[in-house]
DNA sequence: TAAATGTTTCAGAAATTATTGAAAGTTTGA
DNA sequence: TCAAACTTTCAATAATTTCTGAAACATTTA
C-alpha cells in the first residue's frame, strides 16, 4: 500500500529525464507532467514545494506552458491565488504541441529552404546545381510533412482513428 | 557573380541556428549541412578549415553522424585520408533520421508509459484512476505515432507520395 | 488607501553542454 | 621495424542554458 505521491514523482522524474531529447527543458517537462497527473488544478506554492523548485523557475515555466497552449490559469472561489490546470485530453494536447512545433520549428526551416531555392546563382555549375537540388528536395519533403501536420491539426480524434485503420 | 562558398556557408549558418530547436547540436548540424551541400566526399582537414572548428570537435561529431547513419567514411585511391560522404537522397536521409529518433526518443517514452500502466496501485482511488488514465491515453497515442513512423520506415518514396495523394 | 496576499522579473550563480588542442593511438609502406 | 601520415580521445576550458531568490509589481479587501 504505497502512496500515490511516490509513483507520481517517480514518473515525473523519468519523464523529465527524456525531455532534453525532445527539445524541451526539464523544469517545463516536470511541471507539465505534474499538472497532467493531478486531476485538479494546483497553485504555485504546491508545485514549488512538490518539485523542490524556486518560485521564479515555476513562474517562468508556467508562463512558457501557457504560451504553448498546454496550461491555463483558473481560480477557485474564495481563494485569491492563481491555480493552473492543464489539458487532460491527450489528443487535444498533442494537437496543440503539433501546432506550436509547426510554427516554431517547421516554418522557419521551410522559409530558409524556399529562400535558398529561389536564389539565383551563376558560375561553378556543378556545385550550384547540386546545392539547388538538395534544397529543393528538402523543401518538397518538408512541405509534405507540414501538410500532414496541418491535416492532423484540422481533424478530430475519430478522423485520426479512421486514418490509422486505413493506413495499416 | 558571387562565389558559391558564400551562399553555402550562409545556408550552413542559418540551418545550424535552428538546430537547437530540433534537439541536435550546432556542430553536428553544421557538418551535416556542409556534407549535404557538397556533391563530393570531403576530408577532415577541409571540414575543419571551412567551418573553423577544431579537429576534436569535427572528429566527434562525424562519429555521431555515422552513428545516426547519416554519414559514412570512404576513400579516394592514392590518398590515405578518410573522406566522408553523406546520404544525398533526402527521402532516404529522412527515413534514417526517423528510425533513429524512434529508437532514441519514442521507444523509451513508450517503455515508461507501459510500465506505469501496468503498475498495480491501491488506495486513494480518484487520483490513481486519473494517473492510470493519463498514462494509458498517452500510451495509445504514442503507439499510433510509432506505428505511423514504422510504416514510413518500411515504404519507399513512391508509396509515400501515393499516401500523400490519398490523404489530401 | 494601505496592508495583506500573491505574482513576475531579472541579475547573478549554478549546472549542463559543447569545444579545444595536445597527447595517445592507429595504419601504411619503405 | 620504424617513421610518416593521419585519427581519436579526453582533460581542461569556454559557452550556453537553466535556476534561484530577492526586489519590484499587482491585486484585493478592510
Amino acid at each position: 500500500m504505497e502512496s500515490i505521491e511516490k509513483y507520481r514523482s517517480q514518473f515525473i522524474q523519468e519523464w523529465a529525464s527524456m525531455s532534453s531529447a525532445w527539445g524541451i527543458n526539464k523544469a517545463m517537462a516536470q511541471i507539465h507532467a505534474f499538472l497532467l497527473l493531478h486531476p485538479e488544478p494546483q497553485h504555485m506554492e504546491y508545485i514549488m514545494q512538490s518539485l523542490a523548485m524556486s518560485r521564479g523557475n515555476v513562474s517562468m515555466n508556467l508562463k512558457l506552458l501557457i504560451d504553448w497552449g498546454l496550461v491555463e490559469k483558473c481560480w477557485q472561489k474564495g481563494d485569491r491565488r492563481d491555480y493552473f490546470k492543464c489539458e487532460h485530453d491527450i489528443f487535444e494536447m498533442t494537437l496543440r504541441i503539433a501546432r506550436e512545433r509547426r510554427k516554431r520549428e517547421v516554418y522557419p526551416a521551410l522559409k530558409l529552404l524556399s529562400k535558398s531555392v529561389e536564389m539565383e546563382l551563376i558560375g561553378e555549375e556543378n556545385e550550384i546545381v547540386h546545392m539547388q537540388k538538395i534544397c529543393n528536395d528538402m523543401l518538397i519533403l518538408g512541405k509534405s510533412f507540414d501538410a500532414i501536420l496541418a491535416l492532423f491539426e484540422n481533424h478530430n480524434k475519430t478522423d485520426f482513428e479512421k486514418m490509422l485503420e486505413n493506413i495499416s
